[in-house]
DNA sequence: GGAACTCGCCAC
DNA sequence: AAACGTGGCGAGTTCC
């Protein structure tokens, strides 16, 4: 029989995953309906207020106008028409099918005051709508218990439904608070969440095996953003304690390094950094302009380093991109070369974990699927574990979920020290134990919230 | 009136 | 030569 659960191990991953998220699933999490529906009325009434603003301004006179009346001020598709045919706005950017984007990087470049209520609109309806109307809607007896599939991911991952609890607001502060403000542990208890530290790029390590990258995941004073946003911003010494040289790290792990692993290439990565990141124009630069950096501004120190325009700027990063594989990560690149060769002759490629991947795939999925399913079945491997102890040893603490790469409990606080001791266990020790491929150290950080407080801080 | 689609946006 | 991987979901819209 042909199947692409290739070991036993693979198999008894998914069915022994399955039955340790279905403890998980019906244990479900706490959600407070009385901050619910407050929180709702207060959203509505700031969105009305917002829209009443709108409703006054020009813009809109002119938009109502042009549809003789019939505004629908949530439509993307009317704010389109609106503004690249109605005003004749050349879009600064384009959906997938080619029509004007209005999206929020697209309205941004637009620079029109009135579009920036609308954005704020759009922000707070997602709150709303997509988490806090979504959890009062799937909770039964104030519990919601999100689904966590096994059968949907192509790579072997998993993923959430019903509510999907893997997208929870976590980078924007203020949508983190209000939706995460909703989210409790049982009463007396309190929430923790686990997480593998560079949980994908560990796993490639074991897939490439090149040194280098393995240098750098293995030696805990090695710091692969900040050697490659020196390079890149021509920073020497780099000192990451510092504020502005942290941003540029910051700037360069999310802008350059993780999108190089995923396929990007140096023009997009290039523009990102220097104008999403670094707030620098298209064009040439002038003195003054862009973030803070050493008393004086990025454009300044960039011009004395003779990188004058972001022309310039893509040229620079394009050598960085090819020092980056050929001479950093040069194992990595052969990898991925021979990776892609064998997906070519053969038509699938095989996990680590037992798993073989099948089906049409370009490049860039072809080599990013190993990374993305091994990894989860590192996290589930774990969430097996301590499913497996929690219930032998009766624990009062619960496994609530999983996002990939982390795992969030509902802890007894009688039984923290314990349940930290085997998660440390689990995760560090007795996971590189069971699959002896594992050839760098593993790390977790863990996150701890108060006792009967939310999932904020 | 529901299925399927586009777009936008949240997570890793 | 080509050029960011994996999902879920809400609102609007179109198709049948």
């Amino acid at each position: 029989m042909d199947t692409n659960i290739r070991s036993v191990d693979a198999y008894k991953l998914m069915h022994e995953g399955t039955l340790a998220l279905t403890r998980a699933e019906q244990q479900g999490i706490r959600v407070d309906l009385n901050y619910i529906t407050k929180k709702q009325a207060y959203l509505t009434a700031k969105i009305t207020h917002l829209e009443k603003k709108f409703k006054l301004s020009k813009f809109y006179a002119h938009w109502e106008h042009s549809v003789k009346g019939r505004v629908n001020i949530n439509s993307n598709n009317q704010l389109a028409h609106f503004l690249y045919n109605v005003k004749k706005i050349a879009p600064e950017k384009f959906t997938v099918t080619g029509q004007g984007s209005t999206d929020d990087e697209a309205l941004q470049m637009l620079n029109m005051e009135e579009l920036n209520i609308l954005l704020e609109m759009r922000k707070l309806r997602k709150v709303r709508d997509t988490y806090l109307v979504a959890f009062e809607r799937e909770q039964v007896n104030g519990y919601i218990h999100p689904f966590f599939n096994l059968h949907i991911v192509k790579t072997y991952r998993s993923s959430s439904d019903r509510p999907n609890f893997q997208n929870i607001p976590k980078r924007d502060k203020e949508a983190m608070d209000i939706v995460r403000q909703a989210l409790y542990p049982r009463p007396g208890h309190q929430l923790v969440e686990v997480d593998f530290s560079g949980m994908e790029v560990r796993i490639n390590c074991c897939y490439n095996r090149d040194p280098n990258l393995i240098h750098y995941m293995t030696n805990k004073s090695a710091d692969m953003h900040a050697d490659m946003a020196a390079q890149i911003f021509m920073l020497d010494p780099f000192d990451k304690k510092l504020p502005d040289h942290y941003v540029l790290r910051q700037a360069t792990k999310n802008g350059f390094v993780f999108p190089q692993f995923y396929g990007d290439y140096y023009k997009n990565c290039a523009v990102n950094m220097a104008c999403n990141w670094g707030k620098l124009p298209h064009g040439n630069w002038s003195p003054g302009q862009g973030i803070s950096l050493n008393g004086a501004r990025l454009s300044d120190h960039l011009i004395s380093k003779g990188i004058k325009s972001l022309d310039s700027f893509i040229k620079h990063v394009k050598e960085i991109e090819r020092n980056f594989w050929d001479n950093k990560f040069p194992d990595y690149a052969a990898w991925k070369d021979r990776w892609w060769a064998v997906y070519q002759k053969y038509g699938y490629i095989d996990l680590l974990t037992g798993f073989r991947c099948s089906g049409v795939m370009a490049r860039n999925e072809a080599i990013n699927t190993p990374a993305q399913g091994t990894a989860f079945h590192c996290l589930l491997w774990c969430f097996i574990e301590l499913d497996r102890m929690m219930i032998q040893e009766q624990w009062d603490t619960r496994l609530i979920g999983q996002i990939h790469d982390s795992i969030i409990l509902d802890v007894n606080p009688d039984e923290f020290d314990h349940v930290i001791a085997m998660v440390k266990q689990v995760t560090t020790i007795d996971l590189p134990n069971q699959w002896k491929w594992i050839n760098v150290p593993m790390e977790i950080d863990i996150d701890v919230f108060d006792v009967d407080g939310s999932w904020v801080k």
